[in-house]
RNA sequence: UGGUCUAUGGUGUAACUGGCAACACGUCUGGUUUUGGUCCAGAAGAGUCUAGGUUCGAGCCCUAGUAGACCAACCA
C-alpha cells in the first residue's frame, strides 16, 4: 500500500489537530444538512464532497440531515430528488435525519431556557423587531417585552404551541445583548408561528424553530464532531456556540462549526432562486435541463459521478473567494470518458462523398477499435460502402498545407477503412459543394501496413455509410451565459446575459451499432466529443446530448472565434474607440463585472487627477494585480479618451506604458490607435516606447 | 460610519513548529499516434497586496495601511 503524501486543506488541519489533542477517531462524525427546497447544483457538491470525502478518509460517519425547519418551501419532492443526486454521486451516508426529528426537543430546550431567563416572547410586529434591531454601524435598543416575568412567556409560549395566536401575533427571542456588533447577537429569534402543514410533521406544530436555533443542536443530538459550512455562515459561528452553551451536557461532545468558501464556477449561476427563474421562464426546459449546473442536469449531460468527484477534490478546500474555470470540469470530465467511452463515428454536418472506384452495391465490414485506451474493450464491425458521409469542415476544394484534411489531390485516411484521394466536386447551383467525388487505394485497408507514416497521410477522417447510418437527433450545448459573472453585474441582471444559442440541435447519422444505444450511455463520437444517450431518446428517434468536445489545438490557433478574435480592427475616424468591445476580445477577463469596472475607472480618473505616480500605485490596491495590467490600459485609455480634458500626466503614461514589454506589438499598436483623438497623449506614448 | 473574514503565476490550491515558492488546470514547444484526442518530453508565467518591524533568515510572526467578501429575512 503507497501512502500517498498529500498536503491537508485547513480542515484537515483542524480535525488532525483535534486527534493530536486526544479526540477519539471514533467520536468523528459529519453531515451534509441541506434545506429540502430545491434541487442539488454543482455548488453544493462542494459542500458534500468535503464532508463525505471526510468520512471517506477518516472512516467517520456521515448523516444526511434534512434541515426542515420552514414548511412553506420544503416539499418531499426535494427530499427524494436529493438523496437520489447524493447517491449517484456515490457518497453513503450514515444516518438519514430531519431536522424535524427534533421538533420536540427543541422545544423542551426552549422551555429550559425560558426558565432560565435567557429567551422569552416578544409580541411585536416584524417591522418593529427589525426597527430595533439597529444596523451593523448603529447599536440595537431592548424590545418592551424583553422584561416579561418567567411565567407569562412559558404561558404565551405554551399557548403559541397550542395554536392560540395567528401568524406573526408573537415569536421568541433569545435574550442576548442589542448592542452586540454581531447582528445575529441582537436577541435573535428562535420561533415563529406558522400555520401550515410541514411535510413530515403534518399539522403536528405550528411553531417552527429558526435555524440558528436548530442547527447547532441538531449537530449537538447527532454528535457531530465538526460542522462544516459555508463562508456566509461565519457570523452565525457566534450563535450557534451561545445556543450549543444553553444546552450543553460536558459529558457529551460540543461539534465545532468551521466554515469554507463555496463555490464559484465562470460563466454559471447557482443560486436556487435564480436557477427556478430559468425553468419558470423556459430559457430551459427544467431543473434536469443538460445545460443546468444541477446534479441532475449533469446527470443527464453526460458527466459522470467520477468526474464530479475529481473535480470538488481538485477545487480544493480554503477560506478565500473564488470563481473556477469552467475549462477545469471539462478538463475532468473529458479525463474520465477518455478512459471509458466507446469510440464510435458520427457525422454531424454531412457531406456525401463518393468513392468512384469503389464496387457499387457492395458492403463490407471493418473491424474498429472500442476504446484505444483500453485493451479489454474489445472490437466491433462498421459497415462501409460506396457511398459515405464525411463532415462538410473536413474537405476544402484547396487548402494550405497545415490543413491535414481531405483537398483535391490530397490523400487522406479513413478511419478504421483506407486511404483515398480527392479526385472532384459536384456543386448546386448556388455553388454549394453537394457532393464529393474520390478513389480509394485498395491496398491500404486498416490493418495492412500502410501507416501514414509510410504514405505521408497526415489526416484520419471519420465517417459514416450512408445506407447503413442511422439518423440521430443530436443537441448541442454552448455555456447558459455569455458572461463569465453572469449574477456580477450592478445595473443589469443574469437574465441579460441569457446565450440564445445555448442549444443547437442537429440531425445528425450515427453508425448502425448505436442502434442499442441506452440511456445514459457514454460514447466519444470520434473527432468531435464525448456524447451521450438522452433520457428523451427512443428506438425510433435516437437523441444525443453532447456533454462536451474534444480537447481541440487545431480550430483554436487556425479559425479564430468569436472569443479570440484579433481585436486591432481599424477604427472609423468619427468614431470613438469602443472600450468595452476591445475589453469583451482581450483574452482574460473578458467580462469584468461593470460594477467594477466602473469602481477602477472612478479610480484612474482620482489618479490622473493627482501627479504622484505612488498614488496610482496605491489606489489601485490588489485590483489592479487582479484584474491584470491589459484591462488597467484599456480602461486607463477608456477614461483619457472619453475626458479629453483631463492632463496627461506621468502617472498615467506610465501605467499605460506598464504592460507593455517589447514583444507585444499588438497591444502598442492598439494603443497608439486608441488615443489617436489625443494628440499629446499620442506624443508622450509614442516617446516613452 | 461598526464588526468579522480573506489576500500566493491567467485560474484554483500547496508550502508541517519561519529555511531555494510547489501541484493541477490553462497557455506554448517538440515527439508518438489510423481521433489535430490520448500519451510522452519540455518551456514560459508569481517572488507571495503595500509600507514598516522582529529575525542570520519572513509567503508564514507583529504593526499600520489598501483591496475584496460577509453581516440589519418571522429564509437556510
Amino acid at each position: 500500500m503507497t501512502e500517498e503524501k498529500k498536503s491537508l486543506n485547513f480542515i484537515e488541519h483542524i480535525i488532525e489537530d483535534d486527534l493530536k489533542d486526544g479526540m477519539s477517531n471514533d467520536a468523528l462524525r459529519f453531515r451534509f444538512p441541506p434545506e429540502p427546497n430545491g434541487y442539488l447544483h454543482i455548488g453544493h457538491t462542494k459542500a458534500i464532497g468535503i464532508s463525505f470525502g471526510l468520512g471517506l478518509k477518516y472512516d467517520a460517519p456521515v448523516n444526511l440531515r434534512f434541515d426542515d425547519t420552514n414548511p412553506a418551501k420544503e416539499e418531499q419532492e426535494y427530499v427524494d430528488a436529493i438523496k437520489q443526486d447524493i447517491s449517484w454521486l456515490g457518497y453513503q451516508w450514515d444516518k438519514e435525519c430531519y431536522s424535524s426529528d427534533y421538533f420536540q426537543q427543541l422545544y423542551d430546550w426552549t422551555e429550559i431556557l425560558i426558565k432560565n431567563n435567557k429567551a422569552y416572547v416578544d409580541s411585536q410586529s416584524a417591522e418593529a423587531i427589525a426597527e430595533q434591531k439597529g444596523t451593523p454601524t448603529e447599536v440595537g435598543t431592548n424590545s418592551p417585552y424583553r422584561d416579561r416575568s418567567v411565567e407569562e412567556n412559558l404561558d404565551l409560549f405554551r399557548r403559541m404551541k397550542a395554536g392560540e395566536f395567528d401568524e406573526g401575533a408573537h415569536v421568541v427571542r433569545a435574550k442576548i445583548d442589542m448592542s452586540s456588533p454581531n447582528m445575529l447577537m441582537r436577541d435573535p429569534l428562535m420561533y415563529r408561528i406558522l400555520k401550515k402543514d410541514h411535510h413530515r410533521t403534518g399539522s403536528d406544530w405550528c411553531i417552527y424553530p429558526m435555524y440558528d436555533w436548530t442547527h447547532g443542536e441538531s449537530d449537538y443530538i447527532e454528535q457531530i464532531s465538526h460542522s462544516l459550512c459555508s463562508l456566509e455562515f461565519k457570523p452565525h459561528r457566534e450563535l450557534y456556540e451561545w445556543f450549543l452553551e444553553q444546552v450543553y451536557d460536558s459529558t457529551k461532545l460540543k461539534p465545532k462549526q468551521r466554515e469554507f468558501a463555496r463555490l464559484n464556477l465562470s460563466y454559471t449561476i447557482m443560486s436556487k432562486r435564480k436557477l427556478l427563474q430559468l425553468v419558470n421562464e423556459g430559457i430551459v426546459t427544467g431543473w434536469d435541463d443538460p445545460r443546468m449546473p444541477t446534479i441532475s442536469g449533469l446527470r443527464r449531460r453526460g458527466y459522470t459521478p467520477n468526474s464530479i468527484r475529481k473535480f470538488v477534490e481538485t477545487v480544493g478546500v480554503a477560506k478565500r473567494e473564488n470563481v473556477i474555470d469552467v475549462s477545469l470540469l471539462e478538463f475532468c470530465v473529458r479525463e474520465d470518458l477518455n478512459k471509458i467511452a466507446t469510440r464510435v463515428m458520427g457525422v454531424l454536418d454531412p457531406v456525401k462523398l463518393v468513392i468512384t472506384n469503389y464496387p457499387e452495391g457492395e458492403t463490407e465490414y471493418l473491424i474498429a477499435e472500442n476504446n484505444p485506451e483500453d485493451p479489454n474493450a474489445g472490437t466491433r464491425e462498421v459497415p462501409f460502402s460506396r457511398e459515405l458521409y464525411i463532415e462538410r469542415e473536413d474537405f476544402k476544394e484547396e487548402a494550405n498545407r497545415k490543413y491535414f484534411r481531405l483537398t483535391l489531390g490530397k490523400e487522406v485516411r479513413l478511419k478504421n477503412a483506407y486511404i483515398i484521394k480527392g479526385e472532384s466536386v459536384v456543386k448546386d447551383d448556388q455553388g454549394n459543394i453537394i457532393e464529393i467525388h474520390c478513389t480509394y487505394d485498395a491496398d491500404s485497408k486498416s490493418g495492412s501496413g500502410t501507416e501514414a507514416s509510410k504514405r505521408n497521410v497526415k489526416g484520419t477522417l471519420h465517417w459514416v455509410s450512408i445506407a447503413h447510418a442511422i439518423p440521430a437527433e443530436i443537441r448541442v450545448y454552448d455555456r447558459l451565459f455569455i458572461d463569465e459573472a453572469p449574477d456580477g453585474h450592478k445595473d443589469k441582471t443574469f437574465m441579460d446575459f441569457v446565450n440564445p444559442e445555448s442549444l443547437k440541435t442537429i440531425t445528425g447519422y450515427v453508425e448502425p451499432s448505436l442502434k442499442e444505444a441506452k440511456t445514459y450511455e457514454q460514447f466519444q463520437f470520434q473527432r468531435l466529443g464525448y456524447f451521450n444517450v438522452d433520457i428523451d431518446s427512443t428506438v425510433d428517434k435516437l437523441v444525443f446530448n453532447k456533454t462536451v468536445g474534444l480537447k481541440d489545438g487545431w480550430t483554436k490557433k487556425s479559425k479564430p472565434t468569436a472569443e479570440n478574435k484579433p481585436v486591432n480592427k481599424p477604427k472609423t475616424q468619427n468614431e470613438a474607440p469602443k472600450i468595452n468591445e476591445i475589453l469583451k476580445s482581450g483574452k482574460k477577463y473578458t467580462n469584468l463585472p461593470d460594477a467594477k469596472r466602473e469602481a477602477l475607472k472612478s479610480k484612474i480618473l482620482i489618479a490622473a487627477e493627482d501627479v504622484s505616480y505612488e498614488d496610482v500605485e496605491k489606489h489601485f490596491g490588489t485590483a489592479i494585480k487582479k484584474v491584470g495590467t491589459r484591462i488597467a490600459i484599456m480602461l486607463a485609455l477608456d477614461v483619457l479618451i472619453n475626458k479629453n480634458n483631463i492632463e496627461v500626466n506621468n502617472a498615467i503614461l506610465d501605467y499605460i506604458t506598464l504592460g507593455l514589454d517589447d514583444k507585444n506589438e499588438l497591444l502598442k499598436n492598439e494603443t497608439i490607435n486608441l488615443i489617436s483623438k489625443n494628440k499629446s497623449l499620442q506624443e508622450k506614448f509614442k516617446e516613452k516606447i
